[in-house]
Order: structure tokens, then C-alpha cells, then sequence
DNA sequence: TTTAATTTTCAAAAAATATTGAAAATTAAA
DNA sequence: TTTAATTTTCAATATTTTTTGAAAATTAAA
């Protein structure tokens, strides 16, 4: 396989990749093209290597910008604004499981706990039921919740090398 | 909170949550719903519950059964079929966590395993910064591989004593 | 067998989401 | 300043995804 050949099939997979995950497909092959890009490249540059309009690509590369996955880059010299992605893998995993944690699981261990409260009799079947769903659910997250912090704050060597002897 | 409020409110999150995650609503709150039923169902019980069609209902209900979430139940005496969900949160974590991986890390993992054989020199600097980038995408790719196996043959107590000596 | 209940399918419609492109706003060179 | 380049915004449009509902298929009772 040719370079550009696989450069493609990279950003195109990327981006299929990113929307079962819930991020849009052009979001993830922006980010894709960033990655394999080692030099800062312009809006147009994005534009005409993915075939995006300008609006497309501005409002992806400032959601990118967000999750902290991309910087703007002014270059001495230069009139147009660059683009450059967080190349260090393991700060980019760090990056967005710390976004999605506060987005996402957050939240929902928040909703758990009020759920938990619900009204009336514990003793009743219904209620213990659906007390007993929510607080393993609830126990889970909370585990997976301390988990990612420690992992957020963690080196990468450290991480792995602290699995290697966890799973033997 | 009343029950019937709180049960409301938790399909309603695990709805939103789901397509956070690529799950489309209606099959996450088709889930939730189940998850909080401690007896079997059926179809129509389904559609009063959540208001949506037959078919959306059916369709929704066969690819839960298909990620080995809910399973059918024939009830002695009973015309129509009953529907129960897995209500041990951590097998239904280790049921999504396998399908995923089996899905979407593996063939991406595979993907970069052709795309590091990219033809050319190695010395040129742009293989170079390409191979760079596609090897430490696969290397933590494999490492989370490794993980989620064994994450996957594991009971939870022993993972949860696991992480928490781990994490200290 | 019929017959009626139930489930499944899938083309068409609706809804949700993403994309465009041109106008407005911003920025910095002249 | 003025001007031109560049970035941003957002209503309109296009695309994708989901949902509907009625017909077809299946199932089991009569």
C-alpha cells in the first residue's frame, strides 16, 4: 500500500470508527488527518484534502479545539490561523475519556443517586426492585468513575506496566 | 420522587445516554425499561410503556437479543412472547464491552496492522511520522485489547479487588 | 385443515443530524 | 483610517437515521 493510499484508509476508518462512538464522522477524520499530519496545516488545507466546506470544517476544528485534541497555531509570518493535533496517544485517550467522564458518566451518577431516593415503602416488591437496579448500576459507575481519575492522572508506562502485572 | 417518576426519568437518561455512545435511543430505553421490570413482558407492554410502534419495538427488541441483553420467554398458557433483560449489571457490561471490541477495536486493530507495512523507505520522513503515529495508536490498541479480555473472563469481585489494590 | 392471534418485514414518511455557502464579523496589512 | 484577507456564524439544504404502519409471514389454537 502506497502512503497516500494508506493515509486515506486511516482517516476514512477513523472517521466510521468515531461515529459509533457518537462523534461525527467529519469531527474524527479531521482529527485523523491532524494526527498523520506532523506539521501544522491551514482551514484550507482541511478543506481541499477531505472535500469539506469552510463552515464544516471551522465548527469541527473548534470542537476539536474544546476536547482539547487540537491547538491553534500562529505561525510567524503567516496570515492564516494552523492546525496541530496532541500527537502523544496516551494524552489523547487522558483527554477525552476526562471530557466524556464530566459530559457523560458524571451526570448519570448524579441522576442514580436521586433515583435512589425514590419515595415509599423499601419493603414493597416494585420498590426494591427498582432501588436494587439502580444502586448496582450505580456501583459499577462509581467503580468505573475512580478507575478513569486514577487512570486520568496516571503515566502511561506506569498505567501499563501496573495492567502487565495486574492481568499476569 | 414517586416511583413512576423515577422510573420515567431513568429511560428517559439511559435513552440520552445511550446515543452518547452510538445506541440508538429507543433500544437503550427499550433496555431500560426491561432492566427495571423484574417480570417478563411483551411487545405490546413495550409500546404502551415507551409510545412507539409495533415495528420499532420489534426491530429494537431483536438486536437487544442479538447483544445477549434481553432474552425471550415462552410463558406456559401464554399466546404471546415475553421479553426479560439481564439484570446483572456486570455481565451486561462484559456482554457490551465484548460485542464492541469484537465489532470495532478488533477490525481497527487489524486495519493498522496493514497500514504500519506501508511501501517506501523508512528513512523518508513522512513514512517515518505515519508509522509513528499508526504504531502507537496500535500499541495501546493491543494493550486495551489485552485488558478488556481479561476484563471479560473475570468475575467482578475479583476485578474490583483487582483495581482497588491497583489504585491503592 | 381453517382461523385468528401474533410477529416480522420493509417501503415510505418523519425526525434528527450534518453540511453548505454566503453574509457578517474580525483581523491585520497597506 | 481603508482595504483585503481570513474566520465565524447560521439559515437553508442535504443527508442520514429512525420510526411508522400496513401487508406478509408465522404460529398455534379451534
Amino acid at each position: 500500500m502506497k502512503l497516500i493510499e494508506a493515509k486515506q484508509q486511516f482517516i476514512s476508518s477513523w472517521g466510521a470508527f468515531g461515529t459509533h462512538w457518537g462523534i461525527n464522522r467529519t469531527m474524527a477524520q479531521i482529527h485523523a488527518l491532524l494526527l498523520i499530519c506532523s506539521d501544522p496545516i491551514t482551514q484550507d488545507d482541511i478543506m481541499e484534502e477531505l472535500n469539506i466546506s469552510r463552515g464544516n470544517t471551522n465548527m469541527n476544528i473548534r470542537e476539536l479545539i474544546n476536547w482539547g485534541l487540537v491547538d491553534r497555531v500562529i505561525l510567524p509570518g503567516e496570515r492564516k490561523d494552523f492546525f496541530l493535533a496532541e500527537k502523544d496517544i496516551w494524552k489523547v485517550v487522558k483527554m477525552i475519556v476526562k471530557e466524556r467522564k464530566k459530559r457523560e458518566l458524571e451526570p448519570m451518577l448524579q441522576l442514580l443517586d436521586r433515583l435512589e431516593e425514590v419515595e415509599g415503602d423499601k419493603r414493597d416488591k416494585n420498590i426494591k426492585s427498582f432501588i436494587d437496579t439502580i444502586s448496582s448500576i450505580k456501583k459499577l459507575g462509581k467503580q468505573a468513575d475512580k478507575t478513569l481519575d486514577t487512570m486520568i492522572r496516571a503515566e502511561e508506562s506506569w498505567f501499563i506496566s501496573s495492567l502487565m502485572k495486574m492481568f499476569k
